[in-house]
DNA sequence: TTTTGGGG
Protein backbone atom coordinates (compact mmCIF):
# COMPACT_ATOMS: atom_id res chain seq x y z
CA UNK A 1 0.00 0.00 0.00
CA UNK A 2 0.91 3.46 -0.91
CA UNK A 3 1.66 5.66 1.77
CA UNK A 4 -1.35 7.88 0.60
CA UNK A 5 -3.52 5.10 0.94
CA UNK A 6 -2.40 4.06 4.33
CA UNK A 7 -3.16 7.61 5.18
CA UNK A 8 -6.44 7.47 3.76
CA UNK A 9 -6.96 4.22 5.63
CA UNK A 10 -6.27 5.63 8.76
CA UNK A 11 -8.27 8.10 8.49
CA UNK A 12 -11.57 6.14 7.50
CA UNK A 13 -10.59 4.04 10.02
CA UNK A 14 -10.68 7.06 12.80
CA UNK A 15 -14.13 8.36 10.80
CA UNK A 16 -15.65 4.78 11.84
CA UNK A 17 -14.58 5.31 15.15
CA UNK A 18 -15.93 8.47 15.71
CA UNK A 19 -19.52 7.46 14.66
CA UNK A 20 -19.90 4.97 17.20
CA UNK A 21 -22.64 5.02 19.73
CA UNK A 22 -19.97 5.26 22.61
CA UNK A 23 -21.26 8.05 25.47
CA UNK A 24 -19.60 11.09 24.87
CA UNK A 25 -16.13 11.02 27.34
CA UNK A 26 -15.50 7.28 27.50
CA UNK A 27 -15.05 6.32 23.18
CA UNK A 28 -11.59 7.80 23.19
CA UNK A 29 -9.13 5.11 23.57
CA UNK A 30 -6.31 6.04 25.57
CA UNK A 31 -4.51 2.50 25.05
CA UNK A 32 -1.52 3.44 22.47
CA UNK A 33 0.27 0.14 22.62
CA UNK A 34 -0.62 -3.26 21.73
CA UNK A 35 1.69 -5.61 22.73
CA UNK A 36 2.42 -8.47 20.40
CA UNK A 37 3.97 -12.03 21.51
CA UNK A 38 7.15 -12.67 19.75
CA UNK A 39 6.08 -16.19 18.69
CA UNK A 40 2.19 -14.89 17.21
CA UNK A 41 3.75 -11.02 16.10
CA UNK A 42 2.30 -11.40 12.18
CA UNK A 43 4.99 -11.64 9.71
CA UNK A 44 2.75 -8.86 7.36
CA UNK A 45 1.83 -6.41 9.85
CA UNK A 46 1.25 -3.49 8.02
CA UNK A 47 2.68 -1.36 10.87
CA UNK A 48 5.30 -1.47 13.73
CA UNK A 49 4.22 -3.34 16.50
CA UNK A 50 5.26 -3.42 20.20
CA UNK A 51 6.60 -6.14 22.45
CA UNK A 52 7.58 -7.03 26.02
CA UNK A 53 10.19 -9.94 26.35
CA UNK A 54 13.07 -11.17 28.32
CA UNK A 55 16.56 -10.84 27.37
CA UNK A 56 19.16 -14.07 26.97
CA UNK A 57 21.89 -12.49 25.69
CA UNK A 58 22.99 -8.97 24.07
CA UNK A 59 25.45 -7.39 22.40
CA UNK A 60 27.42 -4.14 23.96
CA UNK A 61 26.29 -1.37 21.79
CA UNK A 62 28.74 -0.91 19.25
CA UNK A 63 29.59 1.39 16.50
CA UNK A 64 29.35 0.42 13.03
CA UNK A 65 31.63 1.63 10.09
CA UNK A 66 29.09 5.33 9.24
CA UNK A 67 27.86 6.71 12.31
CA UNK A 68 25.39 4.36 13.61
CA UNK A 69 25.37 2.43 16.35
CA UNK A 70 23.71 -1.55 17.06
CA UNK A 71 22.48 -3.46 20.15
CA UNK A 72 21.91 -6.64 19.21
CA UNK A 73 19.98 -9.00 21.79
CA UNK A 74 18.33 -12.35 21.94
CA UNK A 75 14.73 -12.62 23.83
CA UNK A 76 11.98 -15.45 24.76
CA UNK A 77 8.87 -14.86 26.39
CA UNK A 78 5.87 -17.26 27.07
CA UNK A 79 5.27 -17.76 23.32
CA UNK A 80 8.67 -18.66 21.98
CA UNK A 81 11.61 -20.03 24.24
CA UNK A 82 12.28 -23.81 24.35
CA UNK A 83 13.06 -25.33 21.05
CA UNK A 84 9.81 -27.53 19.81
CA UNK A 85 9.99 -30.56 17.67
CA UNK A 86 13.76 -30.99 18.02
CA UNK A 87 13.89 -33.51 20.56
CA UNK A 88 16.35 -31.42 22.68
CA UNK A 89 14.00 -30.73 25.53
CA UNK A 90 16.09 -27.89 27.10
CA UNK A 91 17.47 -26.24 23.93
CA UNK A 92 16.45 -21.87 23.85
CA UNK A 93 14.24 -21.11 20.81
CA UNK A 94 14.43 -16.96 20.67
CA UNK A 95 13.57 -13.89 18.69
CA UNK A 96 16.42 -11.55 18.20
CA UNK A 97 16.11 -7.39 18.91
CA UNK A 98 17.93 -5.30 16.72
CA UNK A 99 18.20 -1.81 17.74
CA UNK A 100 19.92 1.45 15.69
CA UNK A 101 20.62 4.24 16.52
CA UNK A 102 22.81 7.47 15.97
CA UNK A 103 24.65 7.32 19.20
CA UNK A 104 25.84 5.34 21.58
CA UNK A 105 23.60 6.66 24.62
CA UNK A 106 20.22 5.55 22.82
CA UNK A 107 20.91 1.76 23.18
CA UNK A 108 20.10 -0.31 26.38
CA UNK A 109 23.53 -1.64 28.15
CA UNK A 110 22.23 -5.22 29.58
CA UNK A 111 24.17 -6.40 32.06
CA UNK A 112 21.70 -8.80 33.30
CA UNK A 113 20.13 -12.15 31.41
CA UNK A 114 16.63 -12.45 32.33
CA UNK A 115 16.09 -8.65 32.43
CA UNK A 116 13.02 -7.80 30.73
CA UNK A 117 13.27 -5.16 27.82
CA UNK A 118 9.92 -3.13 26.21
CA UNK A 119 10.40 -2.19 22.49
CA UNK A 120 7.77 0.42 20.35
CA UNK A 121 7.78 0.51 17.19
CA UNK A 122 9.65 -2.54 15.23
CA UNK A 123 9.40 -4.14 12.28
CA UNK A 124 9.27 -7.39 12.26
CA UNK A 125 11.01 -9.75 9.44
CA UNK A 126 12.57 -12.94 9.22
CA UNK A 127 16.24 -13.25 9.02
CA UNK A 128 17.87 -15.98 8.92
CA UNK A 129 15.00 -18.65 9.80
CA UNK A 130 14.78 -16.34 12.76
CA UNK A 131 12.05 -13.08 14.21
CA UNK A 132 14.24 -10.66 14.33
CA UNK A 133 12.58 -7.66 15.19
CA UNK A 134 14.26 -4.02 14.03
CA UNK A 135 13.72 -0.94 15.85
CA UNK A 136 15.44 2.13 14.50
CA UNK A 137 15.78 4.75 17.84
CA UNK A 138 17.05 7.54 15.54
CA UNK A 139 14.03 7.37 13.81
CA UNK A 140 10.55 6.58 16.23
CA UNK A 141 11.47 3.27 18.14
CA UNK A 142 11.66 3.55 21.98
CA UNK A 143 13.34 0.89 24.19
CA UNK A 144 12.78 0.53 27.99
CA UNK A 145 14.61 -1.93 30.32
CA UNK A 146 13.24 -3.21 33.28
CA UNK A 147 15.00 -5.46 36.03
CA UNK A 148 13.08 -9.20 37.06
CA UNK A 149 14.22 -8.48 39.96
CA UNK A 150 12.60 -5.58 41.46
CA UNK A 151 8.55 -4.57 41.69
CA UNK A 152 8.18 -1.18 40.03
CA UNK A 153 6.72 -0.43 36.97
CA UNK A 154 10.04 2.32 36.13
CA UNK A 155 12.10 1.34 33.66
CA UNK A 156 16.14 1.56 35.06
CA UNK A 157 16.76 2.67 31.44
CA UNK A 158 14.88 3.92 28.41
CA UNK A 159 15.86 5.36 25.44
CA UNK A 160 14.45 9.15 24.66
CA UNK A 161 13.80 11.87 27.39
CA UNK A 162 10.73 10.42 28.65
CA UNK A 163 9.33 7.14 29.12
CA UNK A 164 5.42 6.11 28.87
CA UNK A 165 3.63 4.07 30.89
CA UNK A 166 0.39 2.96 30.33
CA UNK A 167 -2.32 1.53 32.96
CA UNK A 168 -2.43 -2.17 31.43
CA UNK A 169 1.09 -2.27 31.15
CA UNK A 170 1.78 -2.64 35.14
CA UNK A 171 0.33 -6.50 34.57
CA UNK A 172 2.20 -7.48 31.88
CA UNK A 173 5.07 -6.61 33.18
CA UNK A 174 4.56 -8.18 36.58
CA UNK A 175 3.33 -11.39 34.63
CA UNK A 176 6.80 -11.39 32.66
CA UNK A 177 8.72 -10.99 35.73
CA UNK A 178 7.14 -13.95 37.27
CA UNK A 179 7.43 -16.00 34.16
CA UNK A 180 11.33 -15.25 33.82
CA UNK A 181 11.91 -16.12 37.15
CA UNK A 182 9.94 -19.79 37.26
CA UNK A 183 12.09 -20.20 33.27
CA UNK A 184 14.99 -19.68 34.70
CA UNK A 185 14.71 -21.32 37.59
CA UNK A 186 13.68 -24.94 35.85
CA UNK A 187 15.41 -24.31 32.35
CA UNK A 188 19.39 -23.86 31.54
CA UNK A 189 17.93 -20.87 28.94
CA UNK A 190 21.76 -20.89 27.42
CA UNK A 191 22.36 -24.31 26.13
CA UNK A 192 25.23 -26.15 25.71
CA UNK A 193 25.62 -24.58 21.95
CA UNK A 194 25.17 -21.01 23.18
CA UNK A 195 28.76 -21.10 24.34
CA UNK A 196 32.47 -23.30 23.92
CA UNK A 197 33.93 -24.80 27.67
CA UNK A 198 37.02 -23.33 28.55
CA UNK A 199 38.82 -26.65 28.24
CA UNK A 200 38.10 -26.45 24.16
CA UNK A 201 38.24 -22.56 23.81
CA UNK A 202 42.14 -23.51 22.55
CA UNK A 203 40.75 -24.73 19.88
CA UNK A 204 38.20 -21.90 18.54
CA UNK A 205 39.61 -19.73 15.49
CA UNK A 206 37.19 -17.14 15.52
CA UNK A 207 35.04 -15.47 18.56
CA UNK A 208 32.47 -17.75 20.46
CA UNK A 209 31.04 -17.10 23.73
CA UNK A 210 31.52 -18.18 27.41
CA UNK A 211 30.08 -19.43 30.43
CA UNK A 212 32.01 -18.92 33.64
CA UNK A 213 32.58 -18.36 37.01
CA UNK A 214 35.18 -15.11 38.05
CA UNK A 215 37.09 -16.81 40.59
CA UNK A 216 39.31 -13.82 40.90
CA UNK A 217 39.27 -9.91 39.50
CA UNK A 218 42.56 -8.31 39.99
CA UNK A 219 43.12 -4.56 39.57
CA UNK A 220 45.82 -4.64 36.37
CA UNK A 221 45.92 -0.56 36.50
CA UNK A 222 43.65 2.74 37.15
CA UNK A 223 41.24 1.44 34.09
CA UNK A 224 41.72 -2.31 33.62
CA UNK A 225 40.54 -5.27 35.80
CA UNK A 226 42.05 -8.74 35.33
CA UNK A 227 39.33 -11.55 35.42
CA UNK A 228 40.38 -14.97 36.16
CA UNK A 229 37.30 -17.24 34.79
CA UNK A 230 37.22 -21.00 35.35
CA UNK A 231 34.13 -23.14 34.36
CA UNK A 232 33.11 -26.73 34.87
CA UNK A 233 35.41 -28.14 32.67
CA UNK A 234 38.09 -26.98 35.21
CA UNK A 235 40.27 -24.96 33.04
CA UNK A 236 41.14 -21.42 33.88
CA UNK A 237 41.90 -18.25 31.47
CA UNK A 238 42.08 -14.68 31.89
CA UNK A 239 40.49 -11.49 30.35
CA UNK A 240 40.88 -7.94 30.57
CA UNK A 241 37.72 -5.90 31.11
CA UNK A 242 37.75 -2.08 31.17
CA UNK A 243 36.22 -0.62 35.03
CA UNK A 244 34.14 1.37 33.02
CA UNK A 245 32.56 -0.77 30.60
CA UNK A 246 32.15 -3.60 33.14
CA UNK A 247 31.55 -1.76 36.73
CA UNK A 248 29.38 -4.32 38.28
CA UNK A 249 31.27 -7.42 37.84
CA UNK A 250 32.18 -9.12 41.10
CA UNK A 251 34.30 -11.85 42.30
CA UNK A 252 32.21 -15.24 42.64
CA UNK A 253 29.82 -14.15 39.87
CA UNK A 254 28.99 -16.05 36.85
CA UNK A 255 28.75 -14.55 33.75
CA UNK A 256 28.02 -15.32 30.14
CA UNK A 257 30.76 -13.50 28.06
CA UNK A 258 29.24 -12.84 24.43
CA UNK A 259 32.39 -12.59 22.21
CA UNK A 260 35.95 -14.19 23.56
CA UNK A 261 39.19 -14.57 21.06
CA UNK A 262 41.57 -16.35 21.86
CA UNK A 263 44.66 -14.39 21.94
CA UNK A 264 46.85 -16.59 20.60
CA UNK A 265 50.13 -14.13 21.12
CA UNK A 266 49.63 -14.55 24.84
CA UNK A 267 51.72 -17.17 26.83
CA UNK A 268 49.14 -17.52 28.94
CA UNK A 269 45.48 -18.73 28.52
CA UNK A 270 43.98 -14.81 27.32
CA UNK A 271 40.92 -14.25 26.29
CA UNK A 272 40.56 -10.64 24.01
CA UNK A 273 37.49 -8.64 23.84
CA UNK A 274 35.91 -6.70 21.39
CA UNK A 275 34.61 -3.50 21.65
CA UNK A 276 30.66 -5.46 20.92
CA UNK A 277 32.16 -7.87 23.43
CA UNK A 278 29.70 -8.29 26.91
CA UNK A 279 30.07 -9.73 30.06
CA UNK A 280 26.61 -10.38 31.49
CA UNK A 281 25.52 -12.05 34.96
CA UNK A 282 22.48 -13.74 35.03
CA UNK A 283 19.09 -12.81 37.62
CA UNK A 284 19.57 -14.60 40.82
CA UNK A 285 16.65 -17.19 40.50
CA UNK A 286 19.06 -18.85 37.51
CA UNK A 287 19.46 -22.48 38.10
CA UNK A 288 22.17 -23.11 35.82
CA UNK A 289 24.49 -19.58 37.26
CA UNK A 290 23.51 -21.75 40.85
CA UNK A 291 24.51 -24.75 39.60
CA UNK A 292 28.16 -23.43 38.07
CA UNK A 293 28.71 -21.00 41.29
CA UNK A 294 28.76 -23.64 43.40
CA UNK A 295 30.58 -26.79 41.24
CA UNK A 296 32.97 -24.17 40.22
CA UNK A 297 35.59 -24.01 43.03
CA UNK A 298 37.70 -20.89 44.02
CA UNK A 299 40.78 -21.48 43.32
CA UNK A 300 43.15 -22.49 46.00
CA UNK A 301 46.58 -20.29 46.51
CA UNK A 302 49.49 -21.80 44.85
CA UNK A 303 51.51 -23.36 47.58
CA UNK A 304 54.77 -22.16 48.77
CA UNK A 305 56.89 -24.29 46.48
CA UNK A 306 55.10 -23.50 43.75
CA UNK A 307 55.55 -19.64 44.25
CA UNK A 308 58.91 -19.82 44.38
CA UNK A 309 59.58 -21.54 41.36
CA UNK A 310 59.86 -18.84 38.55
CA UNK A 311 58.32 -16.02 37.85
CA UNK A 312 54.27 -15.35 39.02
CA UNK A 313 52.07 -15.80 35.80
CA UNK A 314 49.68 -14.24 37.75
CA UNK A 315 49.01 -12.03 40.59
CA UNK A 316 48.90 -14.15 43.92
CA UNK A 317 47.85 -12.30 47.18
CA UNK A 318 49.93 -13.20 49.92
CA UNK A 319 48.02 -12.65 52.54
CA UNK A 320 44.73 -12.53 54.95
CA UNK A 321 42.54 -9.79 57.01
CA UNK A 322 40.82 -10.88 59.97
CA UNK A 323 37.34 -11.76 58.94
CA UNK A 324 35.98 -8.44 61.31
CA UNK A 325 37.32 -6.22 58.17
CA UNK A 326 35.92 -8.41 55.44
CA UNK A 327 33.61 -5.67 54.26
CA UNK A 328 36.29 -2.90 54.79
CA UNK A 329 36.20 -1.37 50.96
CA UNK A 330 39.65 -0.89 49.47
CA UNK A 331 41.56 2.27 49.71
CA UNK A 332 44.03 2.78 46.96
CA UNK A 333 47.44 4.27 48.59
CA UNK A 334 47.10 7.69 46.69
CA UNK A 335 44.19 8.16 48.57
CA UNK A 336 46.04 7.13 51.80
CA UNK A 337 49.13 9.03 51.37
CA UNK A 338 47.45 11.89 49.25
CA UNK A 339 43.85 12.73 50.44
CA UNK A 340 43.41 11.36 53.75
CA UNK A 341 43.50 14.61 55.42
CA UNK A 342 41.29 16.51 52.87
CA UNK A 343 38.80 13.94 51.82
CA UNK A 344 35.73 13.90 53.72
CA UNK A 345 35.35 10.04 53.25
CA UNK A 346 38.36 9.36 54.87
CA UNK A 347 39.56 12.85 57.40
CA UNK A 348 37.49 10.84 60.27
CA UNK A 349 38.78 7.33 59.81
CA UNK A 350 41.70 5.34 61.29
CA UNK A 351 41.31 2.24 59.91
CA UNK A 352 41.62 1.48 56.00
CA UNK A 353 42.50 -1.54 53.65
CA UNK A 354 44.87 -1.17 51.12
CA UNK A 355 46.65 -3.12 48.59
CA UNK A 356 50.01 -3.29 47.64
CA UNK A 357 53.15 -5.06 45.96
CA UNK A 358 56.36 -4.29 48.02
CA UNK A 359 59.26 -3.14 46.01
CA UNK A 360 62.01 -2.80 49.04
CA UNK A 361 61.86 -3.64 52.81
CA UNK A 362 63.75 -2.13 55.17
CA UNK A 363 66.57 -2.72 57.13
CA UNK A 364 67.67 -4.98 54.23
CA UNK A 365 68.74 -7.43 56.66
CA UNK A 366 66.76 -9.52 57.92
CA UNK A 367 68.23 -10.21 61.20
CA UNK A 368 67.51 -6.42 62.29
CA UNK A 369 64.10 -6.93 61.57
CA UNK A 370 63.16 -7.61 65.01
CA UNK A 371 64.42 -5.29 67.84
CA UNK A 372 64.61 -5.18 71.79
CA UNK A 373 62.10 -3.10 73.18
CA UNK A 374 62.04 -0.28 76.05
CA UNK A 375 58.51 0.08 77.09
CA UNK A 376 59.56 3.32 79.45
CA UNK A 377 61.87 4.93 76.78
CA UNK A 378 59.54 3.42 74.33
CA UNK A 379 63.26 3.02 72.11
CA UNK A 380 64.13 0.34 70.21
CA UNK A 381 67.61 -1.18 70.12
CA UNK A 382 69.41 -3.55 68.28
CA UNK A 383 69.66 -7.33 69.52
CA UNK A 384 72.88 -8.23 68.06
CA UNK A 385 75.27 -9.43 70.73
CA UNK A 386 72.66 -11.16 72.66
CA UNK A 387 71.25 -8.42 74.69
CA UNK A 388 68.08 -7.33 75.19
CA UNK A 389 64.89 -8.37 76.16
CA UNK A 390 61.39 -8.22 74.77
CA UNK A 391 61.51 -8.39 71.08
CA UNK A 392 59.34 -6.75 68.50
CA UNK A 393 59.27 -6.68 65.05
CA UNK A 394 59.60 -2.53 63.23
CA UNK A 395 60.25 -3.82 60.00
CA UNK A 396 58.98 -0.62 56.63
CA UNK A 397 57.51 -1.94 53.48
CA UNK A 398 58.53 -0.01 50.19
CA UNK A 399 55.02 0.03 48.21
CA UNK A 400 53.26 0.73 45.23
CA UNK A 401 49.74 -0.08 43.71
CA UNK A 402 47.99 0.40 40.35
CA UNK A 403 47.19 4.33 41.82
CA UNK A 404 50.35 4.72 42.06
CA UNK A 405 52.07 3.03 39.42
CA UNK A 406 52.35 6.57 36.67
CA UNK A 407 54.50 8.90 40.33
CA UNK A 408 58.00 8.06 41.27
CA UNK A 409 57.03 7.90 44.71
CA UNK A 410 57.30 4.98 46.84
CA UNK A 411 55.51 4.95 50.14
CA UNK A 412 56.16 3.58 53.33
CA UNK A 413 53.81 1.17 55.59
CA UNK A 414 55.07 -0.46 58.57
CA UNK A 415 55.29 -2.88 60.55
CA UNK A 416 55.87 -1.96 64.21
CA UNK A 417 54.52 -4.66 67.07
CA UNK A 418 55.57 -3.00 69.95
CA UNK A 419 51.80 -2.15 70.78
CA UNK A 420 50.87 -5.39 69.61
CA UNK A 421 49.47 -4.05 66.22
CA UNK A 422 50.60 -6.68 63.59
CA UNK A 423 52.26 -9.03 65.51
CA UNK A 424 50.75 -12.28 63.82
CA UNK A 425 51.77 -10.36 59.88
CA UNK A 426 54.50 -13.07 59.49
CA UNK A 427 53.04 -15.96 61.52
CA UNK A 428 55.62 -16.42 64.06
CA UNK A 429 57.05 -14.48 67.19
CA UNK A 430 59.33 -12.20 67.05
CA UNK A 431 63.19 -13.13 68.67
CA UNK A 432 66.39 -12.43 68.29
CA UNK A 433 67.31 -13.38 64.69
CA UNK A 434 71.24 -12.67 65.19
CA UNK A 435 70.93 -16.13 67.21
CA UNK A 436 67.48 -17.79 66.21
CA UNK A 437 68.76 -19.04 63.02
CA UNK A 438 65.25 -21.10 62.01
CA UNK A 439 62.87 -18.07 62.34
CA UNK A 440 65.50 -15.72 60.39
CA UNK A 441 65.33 -18.15 57.83
CA UNK A 442 61.46 -18.27 57.37
CA UNK A 443 61.51 -14.65 57.16
CA UNK A 444 64.03 -14.31 54.34
CA UNK A 445 61.98 -16.31 52.56
CA UNK A 446 58.80 -14.49 53.35
CA UNK A 447 61.01 -11.23 52.28
CA UNK A 448 61.89 -13.09 48.93
CA UNK A 449 58.05 -14.22 48.21
CA UNK A 450 56.77 -10.48 49.34
CA UNK A 451 59.33 -8.72 47.06
CA UNK A 452 58.29 -11.23 44.00
CA UNK A 453 57.19 -9.92 41.29
CA UNK A 454 53.29 -9.94 40.99
CA UNK A 455 53.17 -10.84 44.37
CA UNK A 456 50.57 -8.73 46.27
CA UNK A 457 49.42 -7.84 50.10
CA UNK A 458 46.34 -7.04 50.87
CA UNK A 459 46.23 -5.18 54.42
CA UNK A 460 44.25 -3.86 57.01
CA UNK A 461 46.57 -0.47 58.34
CA UNK A 462 45.75 1.96 60.95
CA UNK A 463 46.54 5.35 60.88
CA UNK A 464 49.14 6.78 64.03
CA UNK A 465 50.29 10.16 63.51
CA UNK A 466 50.23 10.24 59.84
CA UNK A 467 52.36 6.64 59.74
CA UNK A 468 50.33 3.67 58.59
CA UNK A 469 50.87 0.67 60.44
CA UNK A 470 49.93 -3.01 59.25
CA UNK A 471 47.24 -4.60 61.77
CA UNK A 472 44.38 -7.88 61.75
CA UNK A 473 46.78 -9.50 58.64
CA UNK A 474 48.61 -12.01 58.44
CA UNK A 475 50.81 -14.12 55.45
CA UNK A 476 49.25 -17.12 54.46
CA UNK A 477 51.03 -18.90 51.90
C1' DT B 1 14.82 6.35 8.94
C1' DT B 2 16.74 3.23 5.55
C1' DT B 3 15.98 -0.91 3.28
C1' DT B 4 19.99 -0.07 8.00
C1' DG B 5 23.16 -4.70 9.69
C1' DG B 6 21.85 -8.70 11.66
C1' DG B 7 27.70 -13.13 15.15
C1' DG B 8 29.25 -6.93 14.71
Amino acid sequence: MSTQGKKSAQRSASKKRSISKEPKGKKEKTQKYNYVELAKAPLTSPGPQHLYAVIIDATFPYKTNKDKYICSLKVVDPSLHVKSQKGTGDGSDYATVILYAKRFEDLPIVSKIGDIIRVHRATLRLHKQQRQFNASVFYNSSWALFSSEKNDNAPSTFSGKHYSFEKQESAILQNLRKWALQYFSSYNVITNDMYVPLKDAQKEKADFDVLAKITHIHEMDEYTNELRLRDQSGVTWHTLALKLKFPNIQNGDVVRIRSALVDETSKKKVLILSHYSNIMTFISSSKLSKEIKSKVQDEKQPDKASLKKGVNMQAVVLTEIDKKHANLPNTPLSELFHHADTDPELQNKNTFRTTFQVIKIEPSDVKEWAKSYDKKTKQASSLKGGKGANPIFQVQFLVKDASTQVNNHTYRILLYTHDGLGANFFGINADNLHKNDGARKKLEEQAELLTKFNSWVDAVVEKRNGFYFIKDTKIVV
